[in-house]
DNA sequence: CGACAAGTACTTGTATACCAGTACTGCTCG
DNA sequence: CGAGCAGTACTGGTATACAAGTACTTGTCG
């Protein structure tokens, strides 16, 4: 048989546009915990037809952002303290064996990135939003220095209720200047070479992000979801309007 | 306002089928890396429309196991070598942060599930697809005992490259009977109190397993990609019918 | 015989139509 | 007035129709 040669460029999708609006409006709760999501209604709000929002939701489902009941309707998920606790672990697991995975020589480009990433967290007045963008940009690069990149991904697409939770801890404090410490700690200790140090205040920024979760389900408990127990015997949740 | 109180039961949906079946047929190299996966023909074939089948190749493609290309088809990935590492990578935080976060007082039963499970992979003239099986449940087990139970999800959505190329490597022995002895050092040495020897262990487990990959894309290299360097500038792919 | 170009048969992306099923509304009847 | 039940307007699941685009085929011309 001859072989056939394929060549496809990447091209534009609305469905990903469609889902990357929708990913960011639940992750920035523009769209808050427990609100309708109508495939009918996203469609004409965004002008597309309801195959693309469709399509869209049944990823962020898979990420566990939104819930699809057959024939009753689709809703931003709650904040699962299971989820999150899960996220933090698995975040956890990453970020550390990463620290344990560095080249004795550091790439020179991604330091410097870290460092002016840093730099431009301590603006101050900076804004949230901004602020979690470097954020990510500044853990996404710590695992670029130690070769694994790509796990980022995969944690990305785990940590959407952790990130939830972060935001509303956020949202309630004056400025994230705790973690601008934090961050100058882990790369100071990282550009030393001082691994166990690294360790060490890598696990105790996460830690701290992970003990806001409590304090602000204490405050907001109707964002969270109330499954204490493992597993509900019968799939039913309640939404208020 | 009044509550609103929404109950649903789960169905069956025939996407989550077809999901299903076209997976396993994956995982198992019933579809074989590189196959061409038309919409038209997998449905005709399944007895269903796009839409379900649709559907489940872009849960597959968000999971790396399949490769659409608009307006050309959608493939089967080739096993990826890369993807392979950073899921080898992904495992092993896991893992290994889980053994760090074993109780002082086992599960019992988890304990004797596992035991169980491990003498059922000791059975002569074990099936391959049985024993992948006991060893998928080994490892969830293990995460169970640490209360991490929900990560192996998580790390089960990143691994299928890992998986084929584990199936790869296991055909091609006569009999798993390396990994069960290491599956049974590593139950011995969790269920002695031992963390340090079961990291070890887990250690050394999962690092034969990756290297068997190089001893296949060796003898097997039309299945896995080609692509040595980063990122090519043009989104090209050859099938070979 | 070979190169080039129009045609054709596919591909996936999107839009729409229909179906099964759920929850709320409001009428009816006790 | 209240409880119960039928009606109705929604939901998402599936099937189908159409559109945009690609790669191979084949006819034509030099």
């Amino acid at each position: 048989m001859m072989g056939r040669v394929v060549k496809a460029n990447e091209r534009k999708t609305s469905r990903r546009a469609v889902y990357e609006v929708l990913r960011r409006q639940v992750l920035t709760m523009e769209l808050p915990p427990g609100a309708a999501l109508s495939e009918n209604e996203l469609a004409a709000t965004l002008g597309v037809s309801r195959t693309p929002v469709r399509e869209s939701l049944i990823l962020l489902a898979e990420e566990g952002l939104v819930q699809v009941f057959p024939q009753v309707g689709s809703f931003v998920s709650r904040v699962d303290p299971v989820k999150v606790a899960d996220a933090q672990f698995l975040r956890e697991a990453v970020e550390l064996a990463a620290l344990d995975d560095l080249p004795a020589a550091l790439d020179p480009a991604v330091v410097a990135d870290l460092r002016s990433n840093v730099e431009r967290q301590r603006r101050p007045g900076i804004d949230l939003e901004e602020f979690f963008a470097l954020d990510e940009e500044f853990h996404h690069g710590l695992l670029r220095l130690s070769g694994h990149a790509n796990a980022w991904a995969t944690v990305v697409a785990a940590k959407g209720h952790l990130d939830r939770a972060r935001r509303l801890g956020l949202y309630e404090a004056d400025s994230p200047g705790t973690f601008v410490h934090q961050h100058a700690d882990i790369l100071d200790a990282v550009t030393r070479g001082d691994a166990e140090q690294a360790r060490t205040a890598m696990r105790a920024h996460l830690r701290a992000v992970f003990d806001d979760v409590e304090r602000i389900r204490a405050r907001s408990p109707e964002l969270f979801s109330s499954n204490s127990t493992t597993a509900p015997t019968r799939r039913s949740i309640a939404i208020w309007e």
